[in-house]
RNA sequence: GCUGGAGUAGCUCAGCCGGUAGAGCAGCUGAUUCGUAAUCAGCAGGUCAGGGGUUCGAUUCCCCUCUCUAGCUCCA
């Protein structure tokens, strides 16, 4: 037998027996790695642990730590849990079952109808399985043969897969004892490793995704290597729904939504007070970065939207009313009536680029199961711009818009992603300009050096775009500023501008927002500080508390000296204790809280308390006015 | 829209096998005048989402509608 030379991460190399598996070399390296080991990494592609190293190689052993050896792990589950389910509704077709970001899920085709009471049974069935250690084996089929086995065991979703694969492809199945399942692998050494599991919801799903094809039931867990890990993780899917800005919505008074309106969001005063200050800073950033703002009608003929494309492309997602018997519609994007306002006076290249911004109310009709808090609305405003410019301006303004974006997003301190969307299928105009255009995004992309991924086919109707994603509590991402580049409307619209050679030519125009919706953008902020705004946000910036009622009088005198100076200010002077009035204080999570007694009433002071370090102790009324101006002003 | 789940007081929730609803918090009133996250007592609060059916009787069982909710993209 010869001997082959094994490279580790560390650099270190060894000799070992050809046909050495991973899980020995593991326990030559220490005893701790071999029970993490999960799957092994050889010449960088991923194997079990049990699969024989024949030649010299690079191995790397992955633990639970690693994300291809988590996603083995869940994978290994979610085998786990099919089994278990075949094992107690036999009749079960399968379709997918892949490992998803904190756990994994399976597609079943079954005549049982899955509801929460199955959990426990199932759970048990997947314990049983566990407890039984039964091995993971590989075994790579032809072609036909594995489409007959399949056939034969009626599983249509998984011939279907195979018939889909390429031709060169290599096809495995992956059997543990009663169930077998294709699959490219690779799995754990056998279902014993797999230590908790646990289901976490039901869903249907159609299958590939696609709404033309059946639905079938989904199956969402998740699983860890200990029961610790496991109630830790379910500790945190806890504490983030109370991160949840429906909650904390509501809690706070900020909007709310009421069955009179699905998907149409009121907004209350303290959330008008959040949205304002947002506004606010939204036209003092733009003035600075040359734009100029307009507002549009929020309904417009027919004839408009029919010249937009929108009639054509955006149907579905418009609403409709007559008026005097003529056909309108309410808008679902501003870009049309900014359109007009363009072509309203003959413009020369001098002025170019035109920025135009817009704070624009559009409504559009979303499917009712996708409605979500102030997320995924029917009515947002959204915190547009319509730039037109020069085409050798382009890249210049997709640069310049960027930035704008990213000093925003860096004021809150949000961590972000870019996805570059191209040529949906109900496209206008030609292919070759799409090409165009979604190259100079690429090329601004890599000039500023930004990371991006590309979404393919999600562009908008009239021209590619970059997305802008912010995450929510749940770890779900939300497209919020967006940058597209358009080559139709110009066309559509006719703009003209008169260039130096005193003839008229076609402008470019670039459609972006930085909040993307006020709304969602209010959403997210909410669950990015769990409610606990930053000073200049705050709909409630300082609390005052008075210990007894000896100092309401000097209360309000407080209350007036914040007002006056631009803070807003609440007086709390209930006949309650200190306490109690904190506790309610910090509840509402306003920032600042002023605690007056006949000690602060007497030397004209105020006992300070910040909602996040607690008690600063007394403070003159000039010194806590200058400190809270200076943390407002400063947006900290 | 589709699939599963849910809808009881302002909020969080209880209500067994059908006999017309209960708690805590919040609110109001009173007492207490208190120093950094809940003082005590009393009072008031509900067309049990809406509609229909079964029944002597429905919050409870059945059907329909509305709304909310998880998901329907992350490719064996």
């Amino acid at each position: 037998m010869s001997t082959i030379n094994i490279s580790l991460p560390d650099g270190s190399q060894k000799m070992f027996e050809q046909g050495i598996m991973p899980i020995e070399v593991a326990k030559e390296i220490s005893h701790d790695l071999a029970k993490a080991a999960l799957i092994a990494e050889v010449n960088a592609k991923k194997v079990s642990l049990k699969a024989p190293i024949n030649e010299d190689a690079a191995l790397k052993i992955l633990t639970f730590e690693d994300e291809e050896g988590k996603t083995a792990y869940r994978h290994s589950a979610s085998h786990i849990m099919a089994q278990a389910v075949k094992r107690l509704f036999s009749d079960t077709k399968f379709g997918i079952g892949p490992a998803i970001k904190d756990g994994f899920y399976y597609d079943f085709d079954s005549s049982h109808t899955f509801t929460t009471e199955d959990y426990e049974a199932i759970e048990a069935e997947m314990k049983k399985i566990i407890k039984e250690n039964i091995p993971f084996e590989r075994q790579e089929l032809p072609r036909e043969e594995a489409l007959r086995f399949f056939d034969s065991l009626g599983e249509t979703y998984k011939v279907e897969l195979i018939n889909d694969l390429p031709e060169d492809a290599v096809i495995s199945i992956y059997g543990q004892g009663d169930f077998v399942d294709l699959c490219a692998g690779p799995h754990l050494p056998s279902t014993g490793y797999v230590k908790a599991v646990k289901l976490m919801s039901l869903a249907g799903a159609y299958w590939r995704g696609s709404e033309k094809n059946k639905m079938l039931q989904r199956i969402y867990a998740t699983a860890f290597p200990s029961k610790e890990l496991l109630e830790a993780y379910l500790f945190k899917v806890e504490e983030a729904k109370k991160r949840d800005h429906r909650k904390l919505g509501a809690e706070l008074e900020l909007f709310m939504i009421l069955d009179e309106g699905p998907g149409f969001p009121f907004f209350l005063p303290k959330g008008m007070i959040l949205r304002n200050e947002l506004e606010n800073f939204w036209r003092q950033e733009h003035i600075k970065w040359g734009y100029q703002e307009i507002k549009t009608p929020i309904i417009l003929s027919r004839a408009l939207w029919e010249r937009s494309g929108h009639w054509d492309h955006y149907q579905e997602n418009m609403y409709y009313t007559k008026i005097d018997g003529e056909d309108y519609s309410v808008k679902p994007m501003n870009c049309p009536g900014g359109m007009l306002v363009y072509k309203s006076k003959p413009h020369s290249y001098r002025e170019l680029p035109i920025r135009m911004g817009e704070l624009g109310l559009v409504h559009r009709h979303e499917l009712s199961g996708a409605l979500h808090g102030l997320m995924r609305v029917r009515c947002f405003t959204q915190d547009d711009a319509h730039i037109f410019m020069l085409p050798e301006q382009i890249k210049d303004e997709l640069i310049n818009v960027t930035k704008l974006i990213d000093s925003f997003y860096k004021l809150f301190g949000f961590s972000y992603h870019v996805e570059l969307s191209t040529r949906p299928e109900n496209a206008m105009g030609d292919p070759e300009t799409w090409e165009v255009a979604t190259n100079v995004l690429r090329e601004a992309m890599e000039a500023m050096e930004m990371p991006y991924t590309v979404n393919e086919g999600d562009g908008a109707f009239y021209g590619p775009k970059l997305d802008f994603h912010l995450e929510d509590s749940i770890g779900r991402t939300w497209q919020c500023g967006t940058i597209q580049l358009d080559f139709q409307m110009p066309e559509k619209f006719e703009l003209t501008y008169t260039g130096a050679d005193n003839q008229p030519h076609r402008p470019v125009m670039i459609h972006r927002v930085v909040f993307g919706s006020i709304e969602r953008f209010i959403g997210i902020l909410t669950e990015h500080y769990a409610g606990a705004f930053p000073l200049w946000l705050s709909p409630v910036q300082a609390k005052i508390l008075t210990i007894t009622d000896r100092q309401n009088g000097y209360a309000h005198e407080v209350a007036q000296k914040l007002t006056a100076a631009g803070i807003r200010a609440e007086v709390d002077d209930r006949n309650e204790k200190i306490g109690y009035k904190i506790r309610a204080a910090q509840t509402e999570k306003v920032p600042y809280m002023l605690v007056l007694g006949d000690k602060e009433m007497e030397e004209g002071t105020a006992a300070l308390r910040k909602r996040s370090e607690g008690d600063l102790g007394a403070r003159s009324m000039d010194e806590i006015v200058a400190l809270l101006k200076d943390e407002i002003i400063h947006k900290k």
